[in-house]
DNA sequence: CTCCATATATTACGGTTGTAATTGATAGTG
DNA sequence: CACTATCAATTACAACCGTAATATATGGAG
């Protein structure tokens, strides 16, 4: 059962990109970051740092590199929000979801999958 | 428009202390976290930093100081759950709860206080 | 007034993170 | 075949974090 690795904001952006296509190579990265005003340079170093914790593969082609996730965007946003749960909120999920809605950016349509999600954990304790 | 301070895990376990009943004094803190195993050295560390930070406050009382939160639970409760809400999820507050339900960890009475605060949030756009 | 127990303040040290620059390897260009 | 543009690898460095140890100040016991 491999451990999630533990990856900071930043890396996070950069998975989301590969998470989104992949493979993708360093390059192709950085082009769909620039909306973060990154030097290449910082990318790199995330890429390399996030090939040592595991949460990024590559295969060679040729001189460069092709990146894919090792590990997927559920199970990392699980172990982020799990750790929420367990740490800040003691498990109480009606807290934290009322922080969630605090923030007052939750449309009715999210607020209308929320009840529908709530409905599909009452009747089976777990997803369909 | 004060901004809030961002602290570290262990930080958030002396808060959780103080935020339970202030103000306390340092070795009050100590006793309270016994189950953490930590030296009292390291306590010590962390309330300082959560001074310097302006998380903590505290009066003198002669030689010994008596530290009371700066900061309100809610506030730093909400700004982890919308940085996490904003950052990893893009403001989809309900993928934010299906990872939070996944833990499978929720029992009926939280599901049920989730519904009530979806009620709540459905005819007004926030808070009663 | 002196010394000690104890409270706070300062310093430590390796690991992580944000943010890069420098170095080393290599596929093409001429 | 030598040179350069470009990859990826290594190194940098300050701030923050976990985890303390050491140093300094001071109220109270003699």
């Amino acid at each position: 059962m491999s451990e999630l690795p533990r990856i900071s904001d930043a890396e996070w952006r950069v998975m989301e990109v590969v998470w989104k296509k992949a493979p993708q190579t360093a390059n192709e990265i950085v082009a769909a970051l620039a909306a973060m005003n990154w030097s290449p340079k910082t990318i790199k170093t995330l890429i390399n740092r996030l090939v040592g914790k595991g949460a990024l593969q590559y295969d060679k082609d040729g001189r460069t590199y092709l990146y894919s996730p090792a590990v997927e965007q559920g199970s990392m946003e699980q172990g982020l929000v799990g750790g929420l749960l367990r740490g800040a909120f003691k498990g109480s999920a009606h807290r934290l979801v009322l922080r969630a809605l605090e923030t007052g950016e939750t449309s009715r349509e999210e607020l209308d999958a929320i009840k529908a999600l709530i409905a599909r954990f009452e009747t089976d304790g777990s997803g369909e």
